[in-house]
Order: structure tokens, then sequence, then C-alpha cells
DNA sequence: TAGATACATGAACAGCTATTCATGTGTTAG
DNA sequence: CTAACACATGAATAGCTGTTCATGTATCTA
């Protein structure tokens, strides 16, 4: 390992406590958090994320796998494929969707965490 | 930097794309996220959390730093206190409010660098 | 071409949420 | 003790959100 990549090592984990914020939040900057956020905010759409990170999968397979109405789920990827956070891939009359990136993975985990953390109180 | 600080600094990184789920998230795990993800899915909210990053304040200055009602303000952060992202300090007739962890750093950071991807279609 | 299949979408409605307003509780100052 | 202050909280209401149901569009098959 070089020391420049030792560097890098470096860098990547300080950046976990980089203080993010240097004045409040403008209406607009929460705005765009929150909507977001909002969208991480309901069950039935973490099931579908959770559903596509373990494959890529047909609406009518993705309603099976979590037990929604074939509407409902495509009302829903409509909202993910808005935040970006699906892949959308027309193959004749189906639809293949999947996971965008893993941005996904670490806002779970980084969640979970707090979860799981102890009260501290 | 010692050869175990190297490796400590390799897997801190490479802990981030480590694939979190194991099979589709049951109704209360993804109740759970949804919660969690749900109290961060509003733009007054993470007003609230800018300010306190910045600073701990009584009820009535973040009121008005974020300008809120001290009702509005508090209601909200009842909610965020339910969560555990803020801390609660009575003082005398006040109240002093202060963010809990650092994990709302990295939620921010991580959707901010979600938000700002390229679209990639 | 006709019918079936896969998915999307608009409207409507039920349930949730965030604010306001009124009021309550605890603390400090006069 | 009393008034003012700081904050919390319950009820009510307006606005938002997610589902269902009906319908639309594109594609494949017979």
């Amino acid at each position: 390992m070089s020391d420049a990549e030792i560097e890098a090592s470096k860098v990547c984990c300080e950046e976990h406590s980089v203080f993010p914020f240097e004045q409040v939040l403008s209406q607009e900057q929460a705005q765009r958090m929150a909507e977001f956020f909002g969208v991480l905010g309901d069950s039935n759409r973490w099931r579908i994320l959770s559903a596509l990170a373990l494959q890529s999968m047909r609406v009518r397979d993705l309603a099976a796998k979590v037990t929604m109405s074939e509407s409902a789920v495509s009302h829903q990827l409509r909202i993910l494929r808005t935040m970006r956070l699906v892949r959308y891939e027309k193959q004749g009359r189906n639809v293949l969707y999947s996971l965008k990136d893993s941005h996904i993975f670490n806002l779970y985990r980084e969640a979970l965490e707090h979860i799981n953390e102890p009260s501290d109180d």
C-alpha cells in the first residue's frame, strides 16, 4: 500500500465526521432534503427497495413479492424513479426494475445504527 | 501510521459497500425504517436540526432562528426527541436542546451525494 | 386483426400529519 | 404571593399521501 493510498483511506474515514452545516438550511435546501427522506418514509417503499436489492424484477413479480397490488407498486415505483432510487428498463411488454446505486445501503445501515444505539439517557 | 491502523482504515472504507439485505424486509422492519426516515421527511425538522447542529439552543431562540411558532417547534422537538435525534436538558425554566449524535450528519451527506449525483440515464 | 398481457395513470377517497389556538405546568422575578 | 415567562400538550382543522378502481397505452400471441 502506497503512502498516497494510506492517506486516501484516512480521508475516507475521517470524512464521516466532517461537519456538514455552515448555517441553518434554507427553506429550499431543507425542502429538498425533506422530499428525499420523505420518499424513504413509507414501509412499502422499503419493502420494494429491499426486494430490488436482492434481485432486479418485473412489476408483476415485485407486487407478488411484497404482497401489494400491481397498481400500488407501479405508483410507488414512479415515486422511487423520480428520486432516482430505481432504474427502469423496458423489455418488450415487461419492465425490469432494479436498484440504481448503493446510497440506499449506506442510508439503511446508518439508520439501523442509530435505531439500535443504546438509549444513553 | 501502524499497519493495524492502515488495516482499520481500509475496513472502515470498504464497509460502505457491504450488502445489508438478506431478504425482503418484514413489515415490522420496514415500518421501523419508515418511521425513522419519515421524521426526516419534513423541511422544518431539517431546519431545526441544522440550527441545533450549529449551536445548542432554547426553544424560544430556536423558534426565532427557524421562524416558526414556539408551539410548532415544541411539537416538532417532541418528535425529534422520540426518535432520539435531539437531547433535552432542562435549565431552570428554559430547556436547552442539542443534537444527540452525528448520525444525522452522515445521513445528510449521503443524501446530498445522492441528490447531486449526475442523472446517468 | 382480436384478444390477452404488462404496466402506467388519473380520479377519488380514507387516513395521516403539521400547524394553530387555547390551555396547563413549572419556574423565576418583583 | 402574584404576575410574567418558558415550554408542553390536547383538540381541531387544513393539507398531504397512499391505496383502490377504472381506464389507457403498448406489446405480444393466436
